[in-house]
DNA sequence: TGTACATCAGTGAACGCGCGTTCACTGATGTAC
DNA sequence: TGTACATCAGTGAACGCGCGTTCACTGATGTAC
């Protein structure tokens, strides 16, 4: 090699070993050998291998937060004063989310990524998430709360989590999914699919009927 | 120890440890110790480390298999040639749930046991629930089918994986947002209570106005 | 223009460590005669 | 009732292995004078 693009190669095969086994499961060496460049450049270039983790996600939300941040400086100029509708909040935020790895090919890598975020242990990526990127989603749940008044904030807060593990999960099974999907009905989802069917679910359940206040008291494990 | 019942310490043990960071983040040694057993009681009673995840598994899923195809069962004579609703037949579900960790008072982690066997690579893992358990979800899809004559069948599909990913999801992720909400609303959640949000929003995206059909071709990562 | 030195990407080999698993063994209990 | 043997839960120590990380080193390029 003895090229700058060590970084880049590191890079580009991490993610996608990441993305198909998981943190713990991937090893440097898988890694460095898959990517033809030596152990230790890991060490070297990003110091250890949770900065590697970190810097895998920084090169997609990076580009994420700074164009959904200006696709939403859009949206309010154009309503000014006005209540941006949820539909078009939504549509803004699936819009920003597919063009950041339109440019690299890897939706689906950034997708089962998210998905890892979420569910292996790695407190310490949760941690870095929330402290670089955890601003611009405070903006958009903000602009969430204009658009349903009509929610108390616990419910909003609740619909806005379920819906995450909605797009998390399907996104991050994709590949099973649509193996099962393809034989069992004969079609090839693509992600714009997906997307055109996870639309109407995700508005209908936002604007659900509010659940039946609690009766008695109810007890949990 | 010397009695029987090293094997339920074991069980106990692991599951509560699988359930917090994983099963490649969880080891052997870090089991019996907190079990209080000998190291190498894991293999001489289980064979491995991955027949240890499976039987912690088993230990949930064949009581709830058990009990959720007797309620339907049970719903099936209620009705007779009749369909039963979508409403019932999800009541149902979240009933045959609860009922199993109830008696072992730890529903969160049956919740972060499932989130993990989707989301972890233990490819094994998800090739044994699929043989052993899958029928009993083959046989509640169908009912789902006969409730839902509207939606295509493809349809269908791609919306109960959606719902299964807002509950698996929410219940795996349970702790960390029960802390948001609690700092943030002012309010305790149980599982009950997010049983009782979940319901309306479940159906609501059920039966949700079917998407725009495709309009021209569009391509994909 | 030429030499000495600094910088920096990259390397090869080794480090100690924790892992799952194995193995020879113990000691209690049950069974056969 | 007594002895010999089989069974089985459990143990302690060690096995080899793959892991992330470290370290002394190389060799090319840039900079100072």
């Amino acid at each position: 090699m003895a090229q700058t693009d060590t970084v880049t190669r590191i890079l580009d095969t991490a993610e996608v070993l990441f993305a198909e086994r998981g943190f713990a499961e991937t090893s440097l060496r898988t890694i460095t050998s898959k990517a033809k460049v030596n152990l230790a450049a890991v060490n070297y270039h990003f110091g250890s291998k949770k900065s590697l983790i970190q810097a895998v996600f920084a090169r997609y939300l990076d580009p994420f937060t700074e164009r959904f941040h200006r696709a939403l400086d859009e949206l309010q100029a154009d309503y000014g004063d006005d209540v941006i509708p949820l539909e078009e909040l939504l549509e803004t935020m699936a819009r920003s989310v597919l063009e950041v790895p339109a440019e690299r090919n890897s939706l689906k890598v950034f997708m089962r990524l998210l998905g890892l975020a979420y569910s292996q242990a790695q407190g310490h990526l949760r941690r870095y998430i929330q402290e670089e990127y955890g601003s611009v989603f405070t903006r958009f749940t903000e602009l969430v709360r204009l658009a349903t008044p009509e929610l108390p904030d616990a419910e909003r807060f609740w619909r806005l989590h379920f819906m995450l593990g909605t797009v998390i999960f399907t996104f991050s099974g994709l590949d099973a999914l649509r193996d099962i999907a393809e034989k069992d009905y004969q079609e090839h989802v693509t992600v714009r699919d997906l997307i055109r069917r996870l639309r109407p679910v995700v508005v209908a359940a936002m604007q659900a009927p509010l659940p039946t206040p609690v009766t008695l008291a109810a007890q949990e494990a």
